[in-house]
RNA sequence: GGGUCCGUAGGGUAGCUUGGUCGAUCCUUUGGGCUUUGGGAGCCUGAGACUCCGGUUCAAAUCCGGGCGGACCCA
């Protein structure tokens, strides 16, 4: 993939996943394919949380007086919110806020609905649109203006353990949610001066995007109590005090597919995870005058023996030659065909082709096939976790000096180094490398800061970033 | 905030310097027909564009001014 910011709008457009031509900039539409993509992703991750999280749907608009209530928290957002002054030909009294993300909506309700411990903990999610007057290039999935598919979580805790048990919680859940889609991360605590606005510390997950640019994919908060005063968000404990309440709060977004397309792709197109792919199987029938009704017949024989076990199949009978019609199915990323000609039909076989290895294998019409198919699958789906995986092992270097970052970086890698944690020499590091530094890998108890020469205390990440 | 560049069918482009030969090129897309179908077929015949407003001129896709839209660079 030589030019993948190229490949990138490409793909977008060829296999039918967005269209960028929306005359606003930085909004594009989800065409029927790729929002069927964005359906399956989302509900991988609605059943993870659905175990002990209520979803809930909170309105769209803030009135500016609770968006400005926590000053950190504006001061992060206030440049890229967008405004609705008006309703009608008049002006709004107060003018009202699209959100930017949901705290200042959500809090004020949590302050009515939590009254004792008994209430507590309380765990939510949403999975809504949200909006940023993004002044850079928007670039689609990636740096929008609406970000369309924004799901959010939000908890309230009784004790600060608790928080931050739960921030451990969330890791787990999107490690899953990263694994089911082959997606691979990079976990890190981000340095104090890019948390989240109002938060005590922010943990991210990364992606390595083809370039060598890192994607932030997944965020969690612990909101320590600051929303919690600012907001009034308190509890009677058992001991009768009043309280407030320890929040916190994670998301992910649109950019989960951006790096699933991205990371599982190649020249042909895309190549998705099963989970997520629209068509699990696509059956393409080799027809020719003579018995073609017996080939179609076989075919949809096929498709309902597999869609008895589940699985989401399709029968391209368009009428064209099945050349173009490989050659769609590769782009559009179909992890398993299966071709089924005249010739096939008289040996009881049909030939599979495996997307991730472009393989064939000739595959018996018995009654096995479906637990042969679904071996295929479940190869494909390991398969690109492992390639993806493999990319990003590849990719992650450690730099003994400074000096050696930049070479490192513009290679394509995330480098490691050892940081002695204060954030004047954070800084200085990102000014003479000109990367960002991602954040906190680990905790260590040797080696000397890459900058200060200091004892350090972490290995830290530092990249080239979207 | 300052600057540079760009705007031709759904997508990608040629033409612009030197105005006329443009009834606007080629690829892709796309309707109909024939033929074909085991890896992007071929032929026939259609569809589809000069960003907008104004100016210069006998004549503007082409030159000038402005608007709108987009890309990039600097702060």
């Amino acid at each position: 993939m030589e030019n993948f910011d190229e490949w990138f709008h490409d793909i977008l457009e060829n296999a039918d996943i967005t269209d960028s031509r929306y005359p606003i900039k930085g909004m594009a539409v989800w065409r029927p394919y790729g929002f069927q993509i964005r359906k399956h992703a989302m509900n991988i991750i609605k059943k993870l949380l659905d175990t002990d999280h209520d979803e809930v749907l909170f309105p769209l608009l803030v009135p500016e007086s609770e968006l400005a209530k926590e000053g950190e928290h504006v001061k992060g957002f206030e440049e890229e919110v967008f405004w609705v002054t008006k309703g009608g030909k008049n002006d709004l009294n107060e003018h009202l806020a699209l959100r930017p993300t949901s705290e200042t909506s959500i809090y004020p309700m949590f302050s009515l609905w939590i009254r004792t411990h008994i209430d507590l903990p309380i765990k939510m999610y949403q999975i809504v649109n949200t909006f940023r007057y993004e002044t850079k290039h928007t670039r689609p999935l990636i740096r929008v203006r609406e970000i369309t598919t924004f799901k959010e979580a939000h908890t309230a805790h009784a004790t600060k353990e608790e928080s931050d048990e739960q921030i451990q919680d969330f890791i787990g859940r999107y490690k899953q949610f990263f694994d089911d889609l082959g997606i691979p991360y990079l976990i890190s605590k981000r340095p104090d001066w890019d948390k989240f606005p109002g938060s005590d510390y922010t943990m991210a997950f990364d992606v390595i995007m083809p370039n060598g640019k890192t994607l932030q994919i997944g965020t969690i908060h612990n909101l320590g109590q600051t929303f919690a005063k600012t907001f009034d968000i308190q509890f009677e404990d058992k001991d009768g005090e009043h309280k407030y309440v320890y929040q916190t709060c994670a998301g992910v977004s649109d950019r989960v597919i951006a790096s699933l397309i991205s990371v599982h792709g190649d020249e042909k197109g895309l190549r998705l995870p099963p989970k997520v792919s629209p068509n699990q199987v696509t059956i393409i029938p080799i027809l020719f005058k003579k018995g073609k009704e017996e080939v179609l017949a076989k075919c949809a024989e096929i498709k309902e023996a597999l869609e008895a076990r589940g699985l989401r199949v399709n029968i391209d009978d368009r009428d064209i030659r099945p050349g173009k019609k490989f050659n769609d199915w590769e782009l559009k990323g179909t992890p398993v065909k299966l071709e089924l000609g005249p010739r096939d039909l008289e040996n009881n076989i049909t030939i599979a082709m495996s997307r991730d290895t472009e393989e064939k294998v000739e595959i018996s019409l018995d009654d096995n096939l479906a637990e042969n198919v679904i071996e295929l699958l479940n190869k494909s789906s390991e398969n690109l976790s492992k390639q993806s995986w493999d990319f990003q092992a590849e990719h992650v270097k450690f730099a003994e000096t400074l000096e050696e970052i930049p070479e490192l970086v513009e290679g394509g890698n995330v480098v490691k180094f050892y940081w002695c944690g204060d954030e004047e020499v954070g800084h200085e590091i990102e000014e003479k490398t000109g990367y960002d530094v991602l954040g906190i890998q680990e905790e260590v108890s040797e080696g000397k800061c890459i900058a200060s020469g200091k004892d350090a205390k972490y290995v830290a990440l530092i990249a080239k970033t979207y």
